[in-house]
DNA sequence: CTGCTCATTCTGCACAGCAGAAAATCCTAT
DNA sequence: ATAGGATTTTCTGCTGTGCAGAATGAGCAG
């Protein structure tokens, strides 16, 4: 089986593991779906060449993709994702986007830093890694995307969190019972004011993450952030991760005012 | 086979019937995704009930999606939409909020008017039937729910597109090279000034649609329609049309600025 | 604490989903 | 405009996947 992660979601409940009995042909279908949501437009052919299935079995996972609009035809020979990968007034879909517009910056974070560097939005109460960059030193934290994580246990959820009033914090962190609504708040004070999150090993052990919004038309709608191996973390260097952090945020919102 | 429905989406290429070679398992894991996109929380027991499968098949299709971040658990036993199906900033999403805020006043207006309601979101140069209540009289139109059109084909697409500028109406319909830009811009003025789009059978033989926008904030994120049979419909009662919408519109902004 | 309901795990078997072949379509180069 | 190559799409036989049902586990209400 290939090389693939399911979501290292702390809760006792849910499944970080590949279920027990996978359903196969459905496993492929939403992993073709994921793929258009996060990277724009796929043909029969690299459906085919990443599942690791004959082109047409992958041609027949699209249109039954397409059946149920979780995808659409290109005018071309590609599909791109459908209406219900897409919510009202985006297209593409802003994560597409978010995430195109992202991955030169990321690249330039991890030529500059040395070390891994990814790009999360919030959805509800978690983050979600839509693009990761890993460096390429020996010691390096490896790829996240793909990932999800509860929200205020991650630098890149605790940021955005930050550009919100207390009111929204509080009811977004309702799904969350584990999570304590006055440190949380106490925290983003600290946040608001630095305008980057720390987070010494809250989502991973033996992982330090530092990041920083990144807005469209003044809004937060993701946040750019930098994954140190705890070893190779020095306080003492947080205002130039921030420069760091800073200059790939813009890079990102200049892309996106151009993209449209 | 359930009673089950593709896209009459009217290009050529796009099948809107289910495809020659349908694969069964993955279908039935999307259309729970859908259901769990539209309608917030199910249980295995439901999603069995409603896919006609084993109460087993349901829980390994369900794991499917929560390892895929399709769904994710509840606090109980139920599932719900998961970060895939959402996007950033909504929770629970705003289709979902959208549509449990629209259930009632479609009721209302199906009473009021004697003919069926939907309401419509637009997803890039689409729109999709998010919601959908069926009049009970015996010539009726028949329940639109899931379906998606081409966006300036609706009366609901049309009134959406009135409350943008010509010039993202024009990138939009870049997607749509069978729209006539001009012409739809054209038509869109005369929207604006009424408030009302109607649509007389360019969606559907023997529909004429009647839509006004929904807003939240002032922005437009979803419409509300009427869909009559073209020998019932009568011009001289568009006055009548458009204030049982506006009241179903108004009904409906006012369930969505209390819910949050 | 008990009983009921629902969720979850496990297993044998039938048929659905697979790959491969063939046909159709599309795109690019001449 | 045509030809050739690449890709998509359709069709079919076969095998291993996904199914239901049984058994077990978990949660909740009385």
């Amino acid at each position: 089986m290939q090389n693939e992660q399911g979501t290292p979601f702390s809760s006792s409940r849910e499944p970080k593991r590949r279920p027990s009995y996978a359903v196969a042909s459905a496993d492929n279908a939403l992993r073709i779906a994921t793929w258009l949501q996060l990277e724009g437009s796929l043909t029969v052919s690299e459906a085919a060449a990443r599942l690791g299935v004959a082109p047409s079995t992958a041609h027949r996972l699209l249109q039954m993709l397409v059946y149920r609009d979780f995808a659409v035809r290109d005018a071309g020979r590609g599909y791109r994702a459908g209406p219900v990968l897409e919510l009202a007034g985006n297209s593409p879909s802003l994560t597409a986007r978010l995430r195109a517009a992202s991955l030169g910056p990321l690249r330039g974070l991890v030529a500059v830093s040395g070390d891994s560097a990814n790009l999360v939005i919030r959805t509800g109460d978690r983050v979600r890694f839509i693009a990761s960059v890993e460096s390429d030193v020996a010691l390096r934290v490896s790829t996240r995307e793909g990932m999800v994580f509860p929200v205020e246990r991650t630098s890149g959820g605790t940021v955005m969190l930050a550009g919100l009033p207390d009111e929204e914090v509080a009811e977004i962190l309702q799904g969350r019972p584990e999570a304590d609504v006055a440190t949380v708040l106490s925290r983003l004070r600290m946040v608001r004011r630095a305008g980057v999150a720390v987070n010494l090993e809250r989502a991973e052990e033996g992982v330090v993450a530092v990041g920083r919004a990144v807005a469209l038309a003044g809004e937060p709608v993701a946040a750019v952030c930098l994954a140190i191996p705890s070893s190779r973390y020095r306080a003492q260097r947080l205002l130039e991760y921030d420069a760091w952090l800073r200059a790939a945020a813009e890079a990102m919102e200049a892309a996106l005012e151009t993209d449209g």
